[in-house]
Parts: C-alpha cells; structure tokens; sequence
DNA sequence: CTGAAAGCGCTTACAG
DNA sequence: CTGAAAGCGCTTACAG
C-alpha cells in the first residue's frame, strides 16, 4: 500500500541504509553519484514520502515545531506574528503548528502526540513542562510580558508601553490621565502590567494617580467611564488598553460633544487599519511585531543547532504613531 | 529515561499486552478490576504518556486533527471559528493543530509528518491531495465558498453575503448602488463571489449595474472611491466587502460632508467589534460562525465514526444587524 | 483472563 | 562505499 524505504531500496537495487543516507543527506557517509541519483530519481518517481511517525519513533526528532498559543484573544498582531515565525521556519525546512490551548488538556499529552523538534510559547511555560519537555529532548522557548531575569528569554515588556501612552499624554499637557482597561478577563495579563506602567510613569513624571477604569466596547459603557473621568478635576488624557477600547472612548467622547484632542486626547495601542480610519484619526502604539517574529524563529533555530548563533534581541520594538486624536 | 508501556508493566506484573488493554479500554476483552485499578494506579504513579510516534507508526492513526488555513488574512471570525473548532473536537479527545498554509509546502509532507486522524480545510483540496489522504486512511473535511454540489461538503455561500447586503439596501429605497471591494489581493476568493451575488440580486431586483470599485483602508483611497460613485446619477448606497472597509468609505463621507445614511447607506460584513461604534453605527451582515464551526467539528466526528449521524448543516447563517448607517 | 511474539517504517552503529 | 541487523514503543492477532 504505502510506499516504504524499503520499496525505493528494492527499486534501486540498494539496501535501506543507503536509501536513507542519501534522503537525509548524512555527513560523512560518501555515496557515489550514480547511487545517489538513482535512489533520488526512484524515491520521486514511486512517491515516496518518510513516515514521519516512523522516523520521530526511531530518533525521537521530527521537523515539527509546535506553538502553543495562551487564552488570549487573537488579534491581527498575534496573526502576524505567527504568519512571520511560519514563514521564516518554513525556509529551514520546519513546519508550525499552532495549538491554541484554552487551558484545556494537559500540554503533556500534546507534545508527546505530536512529538515536534521544539515547542514555542508565548508565555513561560510551568516548570515542570519545561523540564519534561526539555528532558525529552524537545527544544523550548518561550516569551514573557515582564522583563525576564534570563536573557535568552523573549520578553515583550507590557509595562514600557503604559509608559509610553503617558509619556506621550504628558508631553501633550496632560496631567489628569485616565486608563481605559479592557473587560474582558482574558487581556488582564498583559492589561495589569500596562497599568502598572501607566501608574510608575504618573509617579515619576509627578503627575496624580490615573483613574483606571473597565470600559467595554459600547458607547455606553465608555460613556459611564468617560463621565467618571471628568467629575471633579476632569482627566483630558485618556490611555485606553488597545485601539478597540479607544475607539470606543473617542465615540462616547463625540456622544458627548467633546472635542477631540482639545477637551480630551485620547492614544490606543496596537495601531489596527480601523484606527487611522477614525474620527479624528487615533494615536496610537506600534509595535515592531516582525521582529519580534524573526527574533523567536531566530531563537528556536538557534537552540536547535548550537552551531548557529544566538539572535539579539530586537530593542526598540514601541513606538508612537502621533494622529489627531492627541 | 523515557517511561514506557515496558515499565508499567513489569511494576504492575502484567504483561503489555494488558497494559495496552487496559489503558486504551479495549472492547471486548475483560480485565479484571483490580488488574485494571492497577495498571492505571502504576501508570499515573510513573507518569506515564504513551508514545504518540509508536501508536501513530502501529495503528496508523493519531488523535490529532490538522486544520489547514488557507492564505486568507485571518480575522476575528475566523478565530472564533477555529477556537470553537478547538473545543468542540478535544471534548471528544481530539487535538487541533493549525497550520497557516501560505501555500508554501506541500499538504503532502505536513500531513505524513503530523499522522493525523483527520484533515480539516476550509478550501476544498486539491482532488489529488485528497485521494492521498483517503488512500492513507486519514479523514478529509473540506469546506466551500459557493454552493456545493456534494451535500456532505460544508459551504458558506459567498454569493448570499453579496445578494443580503442589496435587499437590505434595496429594501430601504436605494436603487443605485456601489460595491467596495477590498484592496488586498488575499481576499478575492471571497470578494468575487460577494460581488457576484450584488450582480445578481441588483439584475434580479431591476437595479442598474453596480459600480465596483477597490478601497483600501485609508480615507484618501475610499474618498476618490467615492466621488467616481457620486459622479452622473449618484450612488446612494454602498455595500462594503467587510465593515474595515465600510469603515473606510463612512470615514470618506464624513470628510466629504454627505450624511450618512440620508445621502449615502452604508453596509458592511462581518460585524467586528468597532462597527457598533463607528459614526453612526454601521449596519452589517452578521455571520452564524458558531454555528458553522459546530457543523465542522460534527462533521469531523461524523466522519471519524460511521456510527455517529451526520450533522444537519445550519441554515439562517447570516443575518443583517441593521444599525444607523442605513 | 493474560502473555509471547510479530511487526509498523524508520535510523544507525557495526561489519565488511 | 554499502549491507545485515537491532531497536525505537506501541498494538494486536494468536495461543494458552
């Protein structure tokens, strides 16, 4: 039925070892040309393809890499982060895959389902995993949202761009702020550690407190938040989660008859095409999303073949795109 | 190193035949319970997961399900999909494991790496891919974006999106009618059977031809998108591939001082999150996605086991949530 | 009710 | 330069 290694060393009047020499290329071993296009010509011509499960039994190794995906809401910039790390896998010769886990079942039961060369996550993995997974002789890499005390780890620190929206606001004029954190519980990881950034940048800049609030993606719900912002010494700086949350600040705001940077300014993050599209156009933080990307495909090729050097991490991953909205 | 069926074995004093029996509940065959209790004490106390690689390379089989994106940009509906997908099917024991196919590699070698006991795509494959994967043993699920011919083949008519979006514009007066086709080249699949259910339903309900014309996402490509539109008779409403680009074409009007929706209608697809809050409210045509995914992940089941009965497909899958910009 | 043994399709020392 | 053989960890007829 299926077509074997052992069908393409019959054709070819080799033996398997010499079939699987030649297919995988083995250093060291010196097969002659006429033997090697022979085996290569008969194993295109039968159809042959490797079992893989056959081959990861054996060596314990496949070209699999697994990428297990948190309880997060996927939005573009997940997207094209994945696309990137496929992409750039795909040219040596890895194929993703990409779980997403809703904390379901236990990651053990996968990575050994699925025996991959390397799992990548984007948030640190149980210790425990870890060290299964890397006494199986899995390759892991994973990434933080803090600054990570090992520097080989990716951190992607969540913090530097609460500051960013304030040092921004602050620059502006604006010394009341208001945080507009978003409702759904899923974000509060990386929503905790942008207002704890939002809260050090207010200290240090000497501004007061900022009045963090939950706005929803409705015109009500960012109504109710916008109305609590402006009671007593009203916030004209607004910083809100990403730019879903602002848009639905700058409608409340219009809902309201404020103007737009001038009563309130307003700076999402995530730059989304819908933001530039906005009343006025939403200032916002982008992130250099590919190179983020490159780096993990970097440090996952890295960690496979010690030989190859270990990337630098991108620096300078934020920056503010300034728009009428501040 | 690794903890094999071996292990349990010999630490419960049964044999592996037993121990493959009694962790795989094996019908048919009766094990008594306390060499049941045992063995699944012993395994649990071990630590032991079954090699993957070692069953896949027995049986042929894996409980991995491969789900197969084709070069589509993935939006929020396509994660609810998948997500759903995701875990309707691991509460049958079933894992999802994504791949972003930017048609790079071959299905062929993807397939024969990961062993799956299904591949899902939401394109159909290419006859000869398919016919492989049978011939392999392996389930195959595909989707369409027209109107099937095979009942069991799950569609989700493009065309309907087109045709739903004119009766509503249709229906509240308008009768010269524009399309806003999206810019990015991925998504022509969808957008040409979109714009020839417009066609249809405008040749259908007597509307003169459609004006079609590419926006992209900023307000300076919908903006001269709109004065062709508005030259001659003037187009008064405009159906837009997705709400993005309706987005678009309500920010160019809003530049250009029309009203909307007394000089210009706006619809969209999709129904993201920032339509609701856009200036006035978009109206859109909303999609049954759960219901969709629920059909697939059924569909899959069905398929896995001929015992199961086949779902019924969902119908009433798209909806027009009619807001202020109509 | 349970066990000894074959075999899935590879890779890789080890001989020649 | 090439081959015979072992073995990765399972499942599953086949005996008992």
């Amino acid at each position: 039925m299926r077509v074997t290694s052992a069908d393409v060393a019959r054709e070819s009047g080799v033996s398997r070892t010499t079939v699987s020499y030649v297919l995988n290329a083995k250093q060291g071993v010196v097969i002659t040309d006429a033997t090697r296009k022979r085996v290569l010509d008969t194993a295109a011509r039968l159809g042959y393809t490797p079992s893989a499960a056959a081959r990861a039994l054996r060596s314990g190794r496949s070209d699999l890499v697994l990428c297990v995906l948190p309880d997060w809401t996927v939005g573009p910039l997940l997207d094209s982060l994945i696309d990137h790390v496929t992409t750039s896998l795909h040219e040596h010769g890895l194929s993703v895959l990409v779980h997403i886990s809703r904390g379901s079942r236990p990651l053990t039961d996968l990575w050994r389902a699925v025996t991959p060369c390397a799992v990548l996550g984007l948030l640190p993995f149980a210790e425990q995993d870890a060290r299964a997974m890397t006494r199986a002789g899995i390759v892991v890499v994973d990434a933080a949202l803090d600054e990570d005390p090992h520097p080989q780890t990716f951190s992607v620190p969540q913090a530097a761009i609460g500051q960013l929206q304030v040092e921004h606001l602050a620059q502006r004029g604006h010394r009341v702020l208001a945080y507009a954190a978003p409702a759904d519980a899923r974000l509060s990881a990386f929503a905790e550690r942008r207002i704890s950034g939002v809260r050090a940048a207010c200290a240090r800049l000497g501004l007061p407190e900022p009045r963090v609030t939950e706005v929803e993606l409705t015109v009500g719900s960012a109504s109710a938040a916008l109305a609590a912002w402006r009671a007593d010494e009203p916030a004209t700086g607004v910083a809100a989660y990403n730019d879903e949350v602002a848009l639905a600040v700058l409608a409340a705001a219009h809902d309201q008859g404020l103007l737009v940077p001038q009563d309130l300014a307003v700076i999402g993050v995530d730059d989304i095409p819908v933001a530039r599209l906005a009343t006025p156009p939403l200032t916002t933080v982008w992130q250099a999303i590919d190179a983020q990307a490159e780096y993990l495909a970097q440090a996952v090729l890295a960690a496979l073949d010690p030989a190859r050097p270990r990337p630098t991490r991108p620096d300078d991953v934020f920056h503010v795109v300034t728009r009428a909205s501040t």
